[in-house]
DNA sequence: GTCTATAGTGAGATAGAC
DNA sequence: GTCTATCTCACTATAGAC
């Protein structure tokens, strides 16, 4: 939080937004330049290209929320209990910055972009993402063996977790249609928070008396 | 099922696998050209420009979701045995053109590229996806008021389901990390569909004994 | 209905002055 | 560390022959 970030910072900031809104290849290094209040070739005296640029963005904004779902990792909770502390943890990463959601969803599509020459860059990226993903995968997993919750498919209860978290903050227009108003309004969010953890809550717990034959 | 599709069907069939994997501003209508077998001009007495040929892939996709998913809305079944036909359709279909989650979670992002002269086919592709969004709304509300699922937020139900599912079968190599093999197999298809209607059944299914003081 | 040729624009990246 | 100028390349779209 200082008062004047480097040079190096505004370009990511102002390039977190432009490529939140418009993806890797929508977005010009001088629509960057400009928004930086830079020329556009001062940006390659900071970062050797475009590619390195995005995934340094990229792996900022995955650090951001690992470092807020951290201390829910650690905490020593049952895990139903800890899970409902992820998902709101993760929600509430998702809400606070609304280029995030867009952000991650395209980078599933975007990484394609950098099979020919990955930058270094990326791989501290999906080191990032896979540990957060490998974390919760953990607490499923105890908790499916505790018996806390239904036997389910881990991965797949993985996918839907993140997918719907993911999908509802970057939905945009659609689904602030679906909504009837702002996605990223404090009672919107709050809504959000309780009914993911009690779809999931009510989703996964074990219970005696199952309704699986309907 | 032509034997010999028209040119303006296999440019669109082609286009409709480069939109998917690159999407809009990520693909050349040269690349286009040169999967449909033709020259690049040849594709300006088709379709009058990029845009139009992007809104006219996007609106058959959606309308190809769409027919899968009708016969089950007119289905007279509760609400419970109608969402998971309908959640089994929608996964089936996702499932079998692995483009098709591609494109539509894209198409969140991307109409962001026509708010300044949209093609008249964006709004039909708009009015398609808005009824399938009406249809599992509807589904929903019925359960709700009829006492067989939970008081949920049924917008906010609406996008986890979406956004769970659409997000599974886009998550690329993620989503193949998260599961351990591939996406589309037989056996990683059939999962997911019982995972997801197994997940929803159990989160939203009204319970004469509610955790919810958990 | 498809082609060649080209107009016109803007992209990413580099060189070198200051 | 920022700038101007420039290189090279690809893009959408058009014109007009066949």
């Amino acid at each position: 939080m200082h008062a004047s970030p480097s040079s190096r910072d505004k370009i990511c900031e102002v390039a977190e937004a432009l490529f939140a809104r418009r993806g890797y290849a929508g977005v010009g290094l001088r629509e960057v330049a400009d928004a930086a209040g830079l020329g556009k070739s001062s940006l390659f005296h900071h970062f050797r290209s475009k590619a390195q640029l995005y995934c340094e963005v990229l792996d900022r904004v995955l650090r951001r929320m690992r470092e807020r779902l951290d201390p829910v990792i650690r905490a020593p909770l049952p895990a139903p209990e800890r899970l409902e502390r992820w998902i709101e943890g993760l929600v509430d990463g998702l809400a606070e910055h609304p280029t995030t959601s867009r952000l991650l969803l395209r980078a599933l599509f975007e990484e394609e972009e950098f099979i020919q020459a990955p930058p270094p860059e990326l791989a501290r990226a999906e080191q990032t993402l896979a540990g957060m993903i490998g974390d919760v995968q953990k607490i499923l997993e105890e908790g499916v063996t505790s018996g806390a919750f239904r036997p389910v498919s881990v991965p797949h209860t993985v996918q839907s977790l993140i997918g719907a978290s993911v999908y509802h903050f970057a939905s945009a227009e659609i689904g602030e249609g679906v909504l009837g108003g702002p996605l990223f309004g404090a009672e919107a969010v709050s809504r959000q928070r309780t009914e993911l953890t009690s779809l999931f809550r009510h989703g996964l717990i074990a219970r005696p008396d199952p309704v699986d034959d309907l």
